[in-house]
DNA sequence: TATAAAACTAAGCAATTGCTTAGTAATAAT
DNA sequence: ATTATTACTAAGCAATTGCTTAGTTTTATA
């Protein structure tokens, strides 16, 4: 009874998503999306509500795709403290760019926008964080010889150190990305 | 034979440069600007040619204020690894905010900046880090049993954690911030 | 006191923003 | 084939962006 949408709105998302890792937020426009996904305006709106829907979907989007390259591997490991400092170094490969690095599509969002951030989208990113710092706490009690209070410090540590290496991985040389994981898991 | 100007330069850059250390380059606009700082478009214009000239003044203020809050005090220290520690639990003091932290102005604006900003202001950046740079190595060399290798590598280290702690500071809690310090200072 | 130079006010500029809507084309059931 | 439903195109909306300009006010000098 009705026509048939010519695109499939999990890829045109993913398109999109791409367009926000490597703009950000704001730089964004309606215009560059239409573009960039192929499709038009209306198609747009009417698939996702506004531009606040597309980028919501487009941090799910991310959300999978960080999962199954970096989160997923990192629950299988068995290598302990060591499976951690593998994370980092693949998250540095999947955030990689042309040139620079895109950093963290959920960081750069909380950076971005702060506060002013839709609490929708934020508490996506929060659900991300705390599942990632919670495999991460999962691998430091590995090591049966770490009290309780020693493993909280040490993923905060570890937490805070990721945001730092998404920021640094858009400015840094990889040399200077390497001494960081390297120093950082010195004294774990 | 003129009238004379109703406002003081750096009166107004400074409070030009809070409303961008709080709110971005982008978000930031000319309206806003003029009702922070008092002054007419006409006057902002004159004074500064452009919204980045009025973001160029601002960075070098920005510069002068953490010069003299954090980098002098880093400088005068005799203190060793010590200093540094210093100095990151310091910068936490000088970016707070009414509630969160507003993070480092420098690091906020490559972040949301990247690529596209202006080669000036890039300039002041890099100059501004390769300082702090140079002067944690001096600290780090007190230590006479460290070769310059360790050294240089360790430099590195403390230089992505100041981004990180930047950053984290505008999501994380007190505790984690402080849980990251101890626990990046701990191998050095 | 008259004058020229600079600084003010405020209205307005084109371009861009996110979003809408009027009109047309395609589709599947009747 | 007709019809109801949905998806398309593309033009256009008000609001905001960075910036300019016309006209007025202030000021130190001649």
């Amino acid at each position: 009874m009705a026509r048939k949408k010519e695109y499939i709105e999990e890829e045109v998302i993913e398109k999109a998503m791409n367009l926000f890792w490597r703009n950000g937020y704001e730089t964004t426009s309606v215009r560059m999306l239409e573009k960039e996904m192929g499709i038009n305006q209306f198609s747009m709106y009417s698939s996702f509500g506004n531009k606040q829907g597309v980028f919501l979907e487009s941090v799910k989007c991310y959300k999978k795709k960080a999962k199954e390259a970096l989160v997923d591997k990192l629950k299988q490991s068995t290598n302990g403290v060591e499976a951690i400092k593998e994370y980092f170094y693949n998250f540095i490969e999947f955030s990689k760019d042309t040139k620079t690095n895109k950093g963290c599509l959920l960081t750069n969002t909380v950076n971005e926008l702060g506060e002013h951030a839709d609490t929708v989208i934020m508490s996506e990113i929060i659900k991300f964080a705390t599942d990632i710092k919670s495999h991460i706490i999962k691998k430091l009690e590995t090591d049966k010889q770490k009290d309780s209070e020693t493993i909280a410090k040490q993923a905060n540590y570890l937490m805070v150190s990721l945001q730092g290496l998404s920021v640094a991985s858009k400015m840094f040389e990889k040399q200077q990305l390497e001494d960081f994981i390297e120093s950082a898991f010195e004294s774990l």
